[in-house]
DNA sequence: CTGAAAGCGCTTACAG
DNA sequence: CTGAAAGCGCTTACAG
């Protein structure tokens, strides 16, 4: 069978305690003994059994990630799985391994919180938006269970989560377009109800209206975020009496179909029509010409929450807290 | 603190093994007895501390995900996290829990495997391509590691391993592209070194030859996989004294450039010129019009991998074997 | 059908 | 500086 701390114990002439003092670094052992224990671990290759230290230990270094894992979710949501290699690279930093948790199957919303929590199989908890539910809060709150949540959950000021701050996304975007000299600049929207919609909008609305360039109601249009729905808006706009001189696109997609209407109607961009988009994927890569960008770390917003909970496992009484990410501009052939 | 199973053993009068046997199902406990314990479960709500069963059953009950996990990798391989979807939802259907292990910053190659293997942190292991080594397969194939690999590894027959088949996918192409009777059919390729063009470019020619239908030299294009060196392609084979009646695009990228050529010179599709491509994502969705797909179950892939681990853990004496999955046809408006 | 006991492979007060 | 011993919370032959 495997070598054990025993073999290596005997084989060291020691006890096993002085091993396992050995091996966790332990400063009262005599250098003379350390360097025989580490003679004997090398000689009989050893390696401590992971379950074993964990039991013993009461921590499993083991944190797990929540969320939603269908069919289809990777190329439905490829910025979820990007936010998990970045908590994943955090966690793997800090010694910590990292476990996958799907949601949607659970036969009693909260279920599987609950049952990491009972069957204490990981110190903490990483929960995607995705896979946040009422039941689930509550348990961690009940609990105390150390926990983050990516996207800010709107309800309860007691969890601990981190966001992307759209607004600022939005500010950004608007602070360009000025810089640019657009003053007259309209926005393409996803559908009224979506709140990241929203968002960037209120935050392009706010910064030219503080610039003294209110954008006029009828260069704010929203549609179901498909191709065609923005390919007719820029239409519309581009020959209304009043045509705006640049576009912000809330999301790739729209990007998309204003782009496309720009090369039908042979505007020269960004000559005659500018235009900018938020996100850099999907489709930002394929868009004519490369459009500027108002893009968010998504990878890092994940090393953030990984880092957050690493925190919180080793600093218990930490606060709990909520913060947001800044966007970044990425500067295309578009404006 | 936590409610152990010595408390469910006094609060039924029963011993600790009586509790164990029922909570595991033995057959030998009377059912007088186990309806109590099951009582004393309940009134406790006593969960069994997983890593205590772990420790003890000396079967961890999880297997780990080896691959690569990068910024960006989401955005640039989310196949691969269609695959960890599938390998997720059918080791969790069989009580398996799924760490992920990134193998890209090993300091030394092997480093991981050898040190899942020696802490006995996994009962088995799934390797993605991107993270196999020489190394990797050495250790496993030494060990009689259970394992799985994602993508054919080209060397070692003694591996368990499973795979797409994209010359069977270059076959079903070539036959829809006939059965449309589209016989002058011409094939735009990726660059010529790369495998999976090559493999689907050998089932396009190879299955219109068995048809009686060489597809000319001329009708073979390589390209660097790039919209543009496609759009030119397109435009050169459709100017030159024997267009093609339809183009088959050995991916997405190269789709939108056809899909771009045509629209430009004005060729209805696909009453003039059809075209058919690999693969529905990253941009299928995108292209005008919708084209003809011939796709992969990239999840089930995941899911057969998952399936057949289990099965070696529970039969270990199960055969090594490697394996294909089959392409499929999704009709589109291009062909 | 049930239970006492050994054991899984470590860690960690505690005593010396 | 080192070691004997208890313990982490289960499982599983084995005896009865």
């Amino acid at each position: 069978m495997a070598v054990t701390i025993r073999d290596v114990a005997k084989a060291a002439g020691v006890s096993v305690s002085t091993v396992s003092k050995v091996i966790n670094g332990w400063s009262t052992i005599s250098p003379a003994t350390a360097a025989r224990v580490q003679d004997a671990i090398r000689a009989l290759d050893y390696t401590p059994n992971a379950r074993a230290v964990s039991f013993a230990r009461k921590a499993t270094m083991n944190i797990v990630f929540l969320t939603s894992l269908g069919k289809e979710e990777a190329y439905k949501n490829p910025h979820m799985f990007e936010i998990m290699c970045g908590v994943y690279g955090e966690l793997a930093k800090h010694g910590y391994s990292m476990t996958l948790i799907d949601t949607r199957k659970e036969a009693v919303p909260g279920e599987m919180v609950s049952r990491i929590i009972a069957t204490r199989s990981a110190d903490g908890i990483v929960i995607h938006g995705s896979a946040l539910s009422r039941e689930n809060a509550s348990l961690i709150l009940a609990h105390q269970f150390p926990h983050i949540i990516i996207g800010n959950p709107g309800f309860s000021n007691q969890l601990c989560w981190i966001d992307t701050n759209h607004l600022l996304g939005g500010q950004f975007a608007a602070e360009h377009m000025l810089s640019c000299g657009y003053e007259r600049t309209a926005f393409i929207g996803g559908r009224k109800t979506d709140v990241i919609s929203q968002q960037r909008q209120k935050g392009v609305t706010g910064t030219f209206l503080k610039s003294g360039h209110r954008i006029p109601r009828e260069h704010i249009v929203y549609t179901d975020s498909s191709r065609e729905a923005a390919y007719s808006a820029t239409k519309e706009l581009l020959t209304s009496e009043n045509p705006p001189r640049a576009i912000i696109c809330e999301n790739n997609t729209i990007a998309l179909g204003v782009a496309r209407a720009l090369e039908h109607m042979g505007k020269k961009v960004p000559e005659e029509v500018a235009f900018l988009t938020f996100d850099s994927y999907p489709y930002s890569a394929v868009i004519d010409p490369h459009p500027t960008v108002i893009d968010i770390d998504v990878y890092d917003m994940g090393v953030q929450a990984g880092n957050t909970i690493v925190r919180k496992l080793e600093n218990p009484s930490l606060l709990v807290q909520q913060f947001t990410t800044l966007p970044i501009l990425c500067k295309g052939k578009s404006t």
